[in-house]
RNA sequence: GCGCCCGUAGCUCAGUGGAUAGAGCGCCGGACUACGAAUCCGUAGGCCGCAAGUUCGAAUCUUGCCGGGCGCACCA
């Protein structure tokens, strides 16, 4: 509908220059609007007012000029007038939103789809925690919004690739090894204590005691500390890597690539992109430390890449890593930090900068902590005692759709309250179930008119001039909206929308439902009723595939 | 001290420079003898943290304050 306007307003607005009523101007980009007040007509237009000043003519003598060569627009146009400072206010032929129905179901679900990334390889990073312990909620949320913006990329024409960084390079792997040895040998009776800054989750036990269930395994407890903690950091590390994995599997969460930060390493990959900065003048020493130039490139300091020691820093592997991304193909990066990174964006992007890769192609998008509730009350966590709620636990406990939905209610910068036990109730405190049920509703409606014989409407020739009450309308218009809120939401990056849209498409449903009968009226108003309810489901089916939340037949 | 994020109804939060700022929860009061009441309808509730500025127009952009969170490593 915007479309079909935007073109009709161009041709008006080129003809009324060609008549000499406006100067020669390229004309500003048309911006619709939806305007709050109903008296105000369906959409709305501010051309005049941003035209009234170049022209040096007042905005509704320029508004005029357009409308009087706007005519009905094709017959779209019910009518159109000046208002206040100088809007376009347009009001739509009622039937005229009509015509997305028959198209929302010859598309069915990919209605919405959209050519925008014209088929540019985008990368999305999420999650990528060190293989050190399970996952916790606040990693959840980080791999909910991760995976949907994927799906959303890939609906707007991107070619799309998940990834998750396997932190192994580190010496936090050494410190796994060293704990699980502990462990291990705490269960042998060694009475030793447990070292400060060493992974003490009750994981940990469990881990050292499958291990030492090994006979193969336990002579590792007998060797020297060099050659023992590599080898149980390994066991240890690809034993919880796999427990992630499965987590996120359970959680309807796909990784294309699972990209291991030793394997960088390992193929030199450090010292390339070392070179490439030194070629470019980027590199100094200083202090006996090596350091990248970052305030060339908006950093507010330089960093080290490379310690005093010998060894390189997190910042020079994180470096390669996303050459490595760039030299792959991807056009286009989506990292998804905690928020508590957020001071590491300026120094990354300032490398990718220093070699030719513009901080734009570079997406980060932070996320909040999750605050964990039951009933209201917080959810004791400690991640010092290394006692925090797993994802997992949290799956079990209130399922995959019902956590993702919740996940993503929110804008990721803002922190969010998570209560298992608004979770799992059936009911319009849970807005996954709300949205759920009116999905379930089409359904329910769709297999009622099966049972009493009442035919299915073929979309294509429908009559759908029965539809005229102003729900039905204003349903038809939220269902046109779909394209450009998924084309919002992917452009800005934020699924939060899609909750949103979903919820509110939910209610409208709902509304109409409780005040109107689908079927059981006069046949021509049922068919055409029943092409609008189709619709409907197909939408809210379409909105949650891309959130990876189930759309059930029945609940 | 410096930087980033946030401040919108009692609570949790939407709101890509537009007209009289919205939703859910909570409170109170209503609606099932036809498609699922896991729903719906109604009432009440606001100096959009404060103050200047930018312009036809600001919750939105700029600056300065106030308040909260998080960062400020030769850790990851």
């Amino acid at each position: 509908m915007k479309d079909k306007l935007t073109q009709r307003l161009l041709a008006a607005l080129a003809q009324a220059q060609t008549d000499g009523a406006l100067p020669q101007l390229t004309p500003p980009a048309i911006v619709l609007e939806r305007p709050r007040q109903p008296e105000h007509g369906e959409l709305a237009c501010n051309l005049a007012l941003q035209l009234a000043k170049p022209c040096r003519m007042n905005p509704r003598g320029v508004a005029q000029a357009i409308l009087e060569r706007l005519g009905d627009a094709g017959g779209i146009l019910q009518k159109a007038e000046i208002a206040g400072p100088g809007f376009i206010n347009f009001h739509i032929q009622p039937g005229a939103w009509l015509a997305v129905l028959p198209q929302i179901l010859q598309e069915g679900p990919d209605y919405g789809r959209a050519s925008l990334g014209a088929g540019k390889k985008a990368l999305v990073e999420f999650v990528s925690a060190n293989p050190t312990g399970p996952l916790h909620v606040g990693h959840g949320r980080g791999a909910a919004l991760g995976d949907v913006l994927a799906r959303l990329l890939r609906f707007v024409g991107y070619e799309v690739h998940s990834e998750y960084y396997i932190n192994d390079a580190g010496n936090q792997m050494a410190t796994l090894g060293r704990s699980l040895l502990v462990r291990a040998r705490q269960l042998g009776g060694s009475g030793e204590e447990f070292p400060d800054n060493h992974y003490r989750g009750e994981y940990m036990r469990d881990l050292a005691a499958e291990y030492l269930a090994m006979p193969s395994q336990a002579a590792v407890l007998d060797m020297p500390p060099d050659l023992a903690v590599p080898l149980a950091a390994a066991w240890a590390g690809d034993k919880i890597l796999q427990g992630i994995k499965d987590d996120l599997g359970a959680f309807a969460v796909g990784i294309d690539t699972w990209f291991s930060e030793r394997s960088l390493v390992e193929k030199g990959a450090v010292q390339a992109a070392f070179d490439e900065l030194r070629d470019r003048g980027l590199l100094y020493e200083s202090e006996g430390a090596l350091w990248f130039k970052a305030t060339a490139f908006g950093d507010e300091k330089d960093r080290v890449v490379k310690r005093g020691n010998g060894e390189i820093t997190y910042f020079a592997s994180d470096i390669a890593y996303h050459l490595d991304k760039f030299r792959r193909g991807y056009g286009m990066l989506v990292d998804v930090w905690g928020a508590d990174h957020h001071g590491y964006v300026p120094r990354l992007k300032a490398a990718m900068s220093g070699l030719d890769h513009p901080a734009q192609d570079l997406n980060i998008v932070l996320v909040q902590m999750v605050n964990l509730l039951r009933g209201g009350q917080p959810v004791a966590m400690s991640t010092r005692a290394g006692e925090f709620v797993t994802l997992k636990e949290v799956v079990d406990e209130v399922g995959s759709d019902s956590a993702r939905f919740i996940f993503l209610t929110r804008r990721s910068e803002a922190p969010l309250d998570f209560d298992l036990e608004v979770a799992k109730q059936k009911s319009m405190d849970n807005p996954v179930f709300y949205v759920q049920y009116a999905h379930t509703r089409v359904k329910s409606v769709l297999k009622k008119a099966g049972e009493a014989g009442v035919p299915l409407p073929d979309p294509a020739s429908a009559n759908l001039s029965p539809l005229v009450l102003p729900e039905e309308i204003a349903l038809a218009r939220l269902l046109g909206d779909y394209p450009e809120m998924v084309l919002g939401a992917a452009q800005n990056l934020e699924p939060h929308r899609v909750t949103y849209y979903l919820h509110e498409l939910a209610g409208a449903f709902h509304s109409y439902y409780n005040s109107h009968h689908i079927l059981f009226e006069d046949p021509p108003v049922t068919t055409a009723r029943l092409v609008l309810a189709l619709a409907v489901g197909a939408v809210l089916a379409g909105g949650l595939t891309l959130l990876g939340v189930s759309a059930p037949e029945a609940m």
